[in-house]
DNA sequence: TTGTACGCGTTATCAC
DNA sequence: GTGATAACGCGTACAA
């Protein structure tokens, strides 16, 4: 039943060759006569030879492993990075050990040192729970996506330039005056550079403005309620002014608009909305929802290939060591549906 | 700077132990004096030791390790399923290889080599181009998630269950007639159940009801086409009549809402929707909308666990050949929300 | 072009 | 309670 397993040398045995000349058909079968080649190759078939490649990187060291550490899946923005994370398989080769952190930092800790004792070769952080300081210390190969990153290489959104196109595209629609909706957000997290854009475009603008940090909650209860708050508050110091809305996120401008949708029965003209992310909710909506693109895919093919150069220069003989830090960013493209002109 | 590793060697030359004793320590402790323990424990500590598990894997052959085929993370379903499953670490160590199938046979078969390569011990799969069949063919303990499962063990939403409960709900709301839009499915997949439970609920309480069956698309674009479209049927077919609309999932359930709501500016008294899945989208949609709920969760935990047991089993002297498939199912819950009264 | 011999870091099997 | 030694399956100098 449980057939046992054929090795190389089994594979000698049958072959009349020596082990080595089996480790070669693999790692370097051009240096094989392409008759012996032949003769290999079948007994592969013959035997039902499985390779393993566990045996393998335990003898080279090259794990071909990539660690991920995320924080959750339930929103879109991570679940479709993984996704394409995981979709560079077929151009870089590397496999990748995923990790969900759930926010809570004593398990990413643990969950980074399991990483480590299965030798990976990089690592990939979108948690925020660790600071970069720390991570730059477990000395791994190791780009971190949309966070703090003081001390490590990473690549994240262009969220100042975000905010600047959705900013503008609300004062091209004439709005009388601007607010931007978000959590209160450290300043050195890339995701401030949305209010930073969005206050100096107003600035810049000369246009009246108000920026509204508060902490919405997770459940689409909890959102509705505080954006119905909002809402309210909108129309009650704005009342006969063309207020541009510019949510931090898709769900709350989703969330934004029902509200809105549900008091009119239809988006009025002294409302424009604009959100966040591209998440499928804003295609989805009653009304699609105007929306700053993040280009995921490409993060994630940047980060990849940052840290596949890295990975690289470690398994020379003499890496250079990193000398200065790479932060890479990509700009978002602004969507526009129907909640703008 | 590239510290060399530490091994066992070194702490046992460290300690003047032997390389059996630093390895009993760490899996056996209690065979140690407190006294010894604690010698060994600060060398560990003095040479900044970290483990390797992959030698450790290499010389007991227990990878710990369970490949998951997923076919995309962009659906929630599957997102919040892989979410789930991952969250299982904590209680049964197990870790993850994912590999994203995009729907493509033949790089899920080159998936699954791989994943035999790194000697994973059991594989959970949610992809559907394989055959169960030739999935059974790979004798790896092996169970899949919402699939045809004819030669696999399996975990399923009790997707009949869950229709007859959508369905009911309908009936007890007074509709006239029942609608229920499916995409074109095989009968030899759990999901297959929506269909026969809603017909069959229909024929048992002798109600008017149709079966509309179309592929709808993956765009939003192509789903609202193809809702605008079944609407404007239902508004042709049966004016006057209480239309009671069962949607596979909660994707064309918010898009039919949306488009209903904006011919209306409200969900209309002869018209109640619900959907299937409970996935965020019908919560944040203009209307939450009252669904079916898939329990990922208890799916999960469902798939590790029956997982779990077939990998012990496995690592037995004798392990007893398994005779009879499982197939497990879970049972959805009703969530009654704004759609239906 | 092919083979020999050893190393990778741990566990398992015997001894003591 | 502890130690010596042989696996585990493959890569890789070095030799032929």
């Amino acid at each position: 039943m449980e057939k046992k397993k054929i090795t190389f040398a089994d594979i000698a045995a049958y072959t009349n060759f020596s082990k080595t000349t089996i480790s070669r058909y693999f790692n370097n079968p051009d240096s094989l006569t392409l008759e012996n080649q032949e003769i290999i190759a079948q007994a592969l078939i013959d035997l039902d030879y499985q390779e393993n490649k566990l045996a393998k990187v335990f003898a080279n060291g090259k794990s071909e492993f990539v660690g991920i550490i995320i924080p959750n899946l339930y929103l879109h923005y991570y679940a479709e990075m993984l996704n394409q994370i995981l979709n560079t398989y077929e151009k870089f080769g590397y496999k990748f050990l995923v990790f969900v952190g759930n926010h809570k930092k004593e398990t990413e800790q643990q969950y980074i040192h399991e990483l480590l004792a299965y030798k990976i070769e990089g690592m990939i952080v979108l948690s925020h729970t660790i600071p970069s300081e720390e991570l730059a210390s477990y000395h791994v190969p190791l780009v971190v996506i949309e966070r703090e990153d003081k001390y490590v290489n990473s690549v994240s959104t262009d969220n100042y330039m975000g905010a600047v196109q959705g900013t503008s595209l609300l004062i091209k629609n004439n709005c009388d005056v601007l607010l931007h909706v978000n959590s209160p957000v450290a300043e050195n997290v890339p995701a401030f550079g949305r209010i930073q854009g969005f206050l100096d475009t107003c600035a810049e603008h000369n246009i009246r403005h108000e920026l509204i940090l508060r902490d919405v909650g997770h459940s689409h209860q909890e959102i509705r309620k505080a954006m119905y708050e909002v809402y309210q508050y909108t129309k009650q110091n704005y009342p006969g002014l063309k207020k541009g809305l510019f949510l931090s996120n898709d769900t709350l401008a989703n969330s934004m608009l029902n509200i809105i949708f549900r008091d009119f029965g239809t988006l009025p003209d002294d409302y424009r909305i604009i959100g966040f992310d591209d998440s499928p909710v804003a295609d989805g909506a009653i009304l699609p929802i105007s929306t700053v693109g993040q280009q995921i895919d490409k993060i994630a093919y940047e980060a990849m290939e940052l840290l596949v150069t890295l990975m690289n220069e470690r398994k020379k003989r003499r890496p250079a060591p990193q000398t200065k830090l790479i932060h890479k960013n990509v700009t978002p493209v602004l969507i526009r549906r129907e909640t703008t002109d």
